[in-house]
RNA sequence: UCCUUCUUAGCUCAGCUGGUUAGAGCACAUGACUGUUAAUCAUGGGGUCCCUGGUUCGAGCCCAGGAGAGGGAGCCA
């Protein structure tokens, strides 16, 4: 079948009248005339001219939006003002028709709620062309980041019998009857009898796994699905999610910063570079919407500035203590304009808080370090102080937290005491517990939230519109 | 889960103080035109006013319950 040049490709060239086949689906037909074809290759449209004299007139009614056709002819320079180069058919056939009483996608622009309600028709718009290219671009060059710097890519597992992350509520995985499930002696469901003869769950976090890999690659990373059955209705979060993360032995928290930092402008500078168009298309759909928007809601910078910025500027690094100082000093908690005043050390920082410091004091990326210990979990390593953790947070202007990561404690007898202060049975992790008996050193990782990466690349603000399809709580199509 | 706003044609939305036959633009169909750029012009078809119940002579509009969506919050990545 495919015997045919992408249109990407074809923009490309210099037209000398060569003969090319493209192959692809009707965005527009106009004046009987001139079709906007498109292979998802490029958000730009191959005009197809055709001779509707010459064409018979059921196959001209059969050239309707949405419908595949491949068209083959001449290359030639555009007579008209719109494009530069434009495919003269000699032969048009329909691969496929589409039915335009019933295609619900019109030239012309759709709200994103209507169009995640047709989210299988959605990839062959202009927004959600250039979304999922850059999504792509990210994905890819995520592994090229890695590689480059000799981390090993380790598949962690996606059903796992461990629930003592403390990551967040766990989707059970089961094949038991749930409508009549064995019991035991005691009346409660007997997971012996289950396919695994224990309880087990969709992962929520690969990071335990990749600790006992970093233990011996020493610098590995995971990039794959995580689950967590929180009921998040937000537009940041997902039940199904995709998140990276790496794990780096005899590193600490300020490699594990620089690391982050390096990793987000390299990804930043990549799509730059390789996505230029479709960065353009986006910046300029946002900066139209914005037009909308009184002045003063308007963002100062456009999408591409915004990514050039974070290239041109380090990361501001400031401490727990020092924001919650910065806070409770700002004009803003004076006059009682937060919701949630800041007074004493101790407190989390609520999103409101984090925006303020990223949005309007630093204006630009903010890594938050050594938070207090009550607050995060119970892997982070304990500082001298005795009162905080060497965690690391990175907040994205829009976005809220990107990144979450810290050293791991890798003193066996701190680690111990501090499990079982949060209540966290020793024997359950026992095999992690190995890792600091055999051979432990200073380790660091972090997790980043891929979706929440490209939500701030292509400037979407809803997540559901940068995964194809999006689980939520009470949200499973496709 | 909490607060808040919304749900009317395929899409985006209007619909006055509760009043008799619910509108517009786009899309679609038919025709005209034929170098168009979301083509243009003319004509036409198209409605479970989210669902259930109530108030009323009369409900798209008022009341109660439910469902779904948006925005904000919490949990986090």
């Amino acid at each position: 079948m495919r015997a045919g040049q992408k249109i990407k490709e074809i923009l490309k060239t210099s037209p000398t009248g060569q003969l090319v086949t493209v192959m692809g689906w009707v965005r527009t037909f106009r004046n009987n005339q001139f079709i906007a074809l498109n292979d998802g290759s490029t958000n730009n449209n191959l005009q197809i001219v055709v001779d509707f004299a010459a064409t018979p007139e059921i196959t001209l009614k059969r050239i309707t939006t949405g419908a595949a056709l491949r068209a083959t002819g001449t290359l030639i320079a555009s007579l008209g003002k719109g494009q530069t180069v434009e495919l003269k058919a000699d032969t048009i056939e329909i691969v496929g028709d589409s039915d335009p009483e019933k295609y619900p996608l019109q030239p012309k622009k759709h709200s994103l709620e209507f169009l995640r309600e047709i989210a299988h028709l959605r990839f062959r718009t202009n927004t959600f062309g250039a979304v999922f290219r850059l999504r792509n671009s990210l994905a890819f060059a995520v592994h090229t980041f890695f590689n480059e710097r000799g981390f090993v890519y380790m598949h962690t597992p996606i059903i796992t019998s461990s629930d003592a992350e403390g990551a967040g509520e766990m989707f059970r995985v089961t094949n038991l009857d749930i409508t009549n499930p064995p019991k035991d002696s005691e009346g409660q469901i007997d997971y012996k009898q289950d396919f695994f003869g224990k309880s087990t769950n969709l992962t929520v976090s690969g990071q335990l796994e990749g600790e006992l890999a970093a233990m011996a690659f020493s610098d590995i990373y995971t990039f794959g699905p995580t689950f967590r059955a929180e009921n998040s209705n937000t537009a940041r979060h997902l039940a199904e999610f995709w998140m990276i993360e790496p794990e780096m032995a005899f590193c600490d928290i300020h490699d594990n910063m620089n690391l982050a930092e390096e990793m987000l402008q390299y990804l930043i500078a990549h799509v730059l570079q390789n996505n230029k168009e479709d960065l353009e298309f986006l910046s300029n759909r946002l900066e139209e919407e914005e037009k909308q928007k009184p002045q003063n809601e308007r963002s100062e910078l456009s999408l591409l500035h915004k990514l050039q910025f974070c290239l041109d500027n380090k990361f501001e690094r400031v401490t727990y203590s020092q924001a919650i100082e910065i806070l409770r000093e700002s004009n803003h908690n004076k006059k009682k304009k937060f919701q949630y005043l800041v007074d004493k050390w101790g407190v989390d920082l609520q999103s409101e808080h984090e925006r303020y410091l990223v949005e309007k004091h630093f204006k630009k990326p903010v890594i938050l370090i050594d938070y207090p210990k009550e607050i995060k979990s119970f892997y982070m390593r304990q500082n001298e102080d005795g009162k905080t953790v060497a965690a690391m947070d990175i907040l994205f202007p829009g976005i809220g937290e990107i990144v979450g990561g810290s050293q791991r404690e890798e003193r066996l007898d701190k680690l111990e005491l501090r499990m079982k202060e949060m209540g966290i049975p020793a024997e359950d992790l026992s095999w992690y517990l190995d890792t600091r008996r055999f051979g432990s050193c200073p380790h660091a990782g972090f997790g980043l939230g891929f979706e929440r990466l490209v939500l701030f690349v292509t400037g979407m603000t809803n997540i559901r519109d940068v995964i194809p399809f999006p689980r939520t709580p009470k949200n499973c199509e496709f």
